[in-house]
DNA sequence: ACGCGGATGCTA
DNA sequence: AGCATCCGCGTG
């Protein structure tokens, strides 16, 4: 295990195919969504296509759904088949349709049977360009359809390696869920301060 | 069966 | 502010 971040100002990454194969454990997704999706900032989003090229990206915005208690969960009415796949262990992705055209990138976390996710909002591409300032623009950039979900993000196409922590990390409410009454306006949605990805302004 | 509306993004 | 576009989910 070397010294050098992988990634981070004055750092260059270390190449997407070795990103890939150094995915995050388990553990790192078992614990509320909260943690996570903080935790998650700075790391790398990688996705391997058909002919085994990776493509990867550093997470720069992400939201936390805190299972059937969080009334803008998808899980907030309890186990559905859409929703199955929350309820499964931690580091599953869940990846859905939402609107009849846009993707979501989601990671379940939390343990088992508790319906936690943390929804990848925005990244920063390496090495290649794409627009990426938004969940929808994110998951088309990396490649994630429908097929993805309920894979496994610690052996699967698509995964996540640890990157260097942010320098400051801001946080405001979650972005259209108003119809969730007071869970609208928890300070769910997390960002890295100042990155030019960002799908919205979070409020100062 | 049927109808509604959504964890968005683009155009006006 | 309005719309595309489709599937999951609640209701009958």
């Amino acid at each position: 295990m070397t010294a050098t971040p992988a990634g981070g100002v004055g750092a260059r990454p270390e190449p997407p195919h070795v990103l890939f194969e150094r995915p995050l454990p388990r553990a790192a997704y078992a614990r509320p969504a909260d943690h996570v999706a903080r935790a998650l900032l700075g790391a790398f989003v990688t996705v391997r296509d058909g002919a085994g090229v990776v493509r990867a990206a550093r997470i720069v915005e992400t939201e936390a759904y805190l299972g059937e208690e969080d009334a803008a969960c998808h899980a907030h009415r309890g186990r559905t088949r859409r929703t199955e796949t929350m309820y499964g262990p931690p580091g599953t992705a869940y990846a859905y349709l939402i609107y009849g055209l846009h993707t979501m990138l989601n990671v379940v976390t939390a343990e088992a049977g508790e319906p936690h996710a943390v929804l990848i909002r925005a990244v920063e591409p390496l090495g290649f360009e794409a627009r990426t300032h938004g969940p929808g623009l994110t998951a088309r950039a990396l490649g994630v359809e429908r097929t993805d979900d309920g894979a496994d993000l610690t052996t699967g196409r698509v995964r996540i390696a640890a990157g260097p922590r942010p320098a400051r990390i801001v946080r405001g409410p979650r972005i259209g869920v108003d119809y969730a009454g007071s869970w609208a306006e928890a300070p769910l949605r997390f960002g890295v301060a100042g990155s030019e990805r960002l799908s919205r302004r979070f409020p100062t």
